[in-house]
DNA sequence: TGTCCACTGGAACGTACGGCTT
DNA sequence: AAGCCGTACGTTCCAGTGGACA
């Protein structure tokens, strides 16, 4: 036997004889739906008020729901969706639901196939028009006489992206079956959407409107009891660490998400630590990983030409001891592309990557004006230094250009 | 007070690609 | 095979702009 293979026969047998501080981690998964939603009642009464009709065989009202991240939105949507379809077994109705995240789809296009799916019919991934795709989905509900409710989550993303076309069609939908009958649940991250849609869609999308607060200290508490209690062994997980959990959340705009994900990766640390009790500590702990397996994953998986801005970025801080602006992290860059022998994009298309990369929150940029000296932006890294040269001297194609000493930024320090 | 810098960011367009329909 | 489609990723063009400076 090999030593490699002894050290994993040690780790997976400590990891079975060992005392598991989980009952069920599954329960800590973002998509595990619970059987009980704390301090969500009046929204579920709500929107099952609003879908009931269905089980008569009319339709029901489209509802559009707003919240932040981590309020509670799609677990509740799909909660009440799940009982309704249960009913509607019972009493022999048939009803088809069809959940999309309208971000992860990303184009009106893929949507639609999405919806095609989920009544039977095959879309290829591309090769339709996309009208035409819409007219099988169309052709698909009136044919098999099929009662559909659409749940859009992320709507605004998709509107942001794509304009509201595809959403003016599916309100408009009804109009043209003959059998069929759809419904629609908008969710939105964002309060501001409305402002994106067209008045005819939003008075159809917006016939009824439920608002998700989000949750506060207290309100988080509960979820999390009531979650520790089906995730984790009875008294593994002290009072201190539940309170942390939820005030961390809280301060985090209500995000419950943010804090199961908190509460799952500290069980995991704490279980690997071979404790048997999740402390205030392993809350901090996990906080700490989170953030950082977050950054090495962005970094790592980043498009080439995002990562040479970065490192251009990383050198104008490095050496001349300040914030970026955007001439000079393009100059570098120019630089950069040479020495790893690649065409460099244009000053727009970067300027688009430090966009991008200000979006996935890797760079903080602040626009500037100098006055006569121009506008420009600030750049700012917006992680540890020394994090960035450790991931990127292990990277295939940048990790000579971590320790280089560009020309350009070299000139303008003798200025 | 007007000028002018060094960009920003919107919009239209180009190209390559995989894949459809006819 | 021809003609079209959506998608990704890019370029080109250009109007717009906040505020230091003359």
């Amino acid at each position: 036997m090999t030593i490699e293979s002894d050290v994993l026969e040690n780790i997976f047998n400590n990891f079975l004889q060992g005392p598991s501080i989980f009952k069920n981690r599954e329960t800590l998964r973002p998509d595990y739906i619970p059987k009980k939603l704390p301090h969500r009642n009046q929204q579920i009464r709500r929107i099952g008020s609003i879908l009931a009709p269905f089980l008569h065989g009319s339709r029901g009202s489209n509802i559009l729901i707003y919240g932040k991240t981590g309020t509670g939105k799609t677990a509740v949507v799909k909660y009440v969706l799940k009982k309704l379809l249960e009913k509607a077994h019972e009493a022999g109705t048939a009803i088809k639901t069809c959940y999309i995240n309208c971000r992860l789809a990303g184009t009106d296009y893929r949507v639609l196939a999405k919806l095609c799916a989920s009544i039977g019919i095959k879309i290829p991934f591309t090769g339709l028009a996309t009208g035409e795709v819409f007219d099988r989905f169309k052709n698909g509900l009136d044919i098999n006489n099929f009662f559909l409710i659409i749940v859009l989550d992320e709507i605004d993303s998709l509107v942001k992206v794509m304009g509201d076309t595809l959403l003016y069609e599916l309100t408009r939908i009804n109009e043209n079956l003959t059998y069929g009958r759809t419904s629609l649940i908008g969710i939105s991250n964002d309060l501001l959407f409305k402002e994106f849609l067209d008045a005819r869609v939003l008075s159809s999308l917006s016939e009824e409107e439920v608002v998700f607060r989000p949750y506060i200290a207290p309100e988080l508490n509960d979820i999390l009891y009531e979650r520790a209690k089906i995730s984790f062994v009875d008294n593994v997980l002290t009072e201190g660490a539940l309170n942390l959990c939820s005030a961390l959340a809280a301060a985090e705009h209500g995000d419950a998400r943010r804090a199961l994900d908190l509460l799952r990766v500290s069980g995991e640390l704490s279980e690997r630590q071979g404790s048997n009790k999740i402390t205030e500590d392993h809350i901090r702990q996990a906080q700490d990983k989170i953030e950082k397996d977050r950054v090495v994953e962005v970094l790592t998986t980043l498009p080439l030409h995002s990562k040479v801005v970065l490192c251009g970025t990383y050198l104008i801080k490095q050496i001349m001891m300040k914030p970026a602006i955007t001439g000079d992290v393009f100059e570098v860059y120019k630089e950069l592309c040479e020495i790893i022998n690649i065409e460099p994009l244009t000053q727009r298309r970067v300027s688009s990557l430090i966009n991008e990369l200000d979006t996935i929150g890797i760079l903080n940029t602040k626009l500037l004006s100098l006055g006569r000296y121009g506008r420009t932006k600030k750049i700012k890294l917006n992680s540890n230094l020394s994090v960035i040269k450790n991931i990127y001297s292990q990277d295939a194609w940048v990790s000579k250009l971590i320790n280089y000493k560009p020309k350009y930024l070299l000139n303008l320090k003798l200025k």
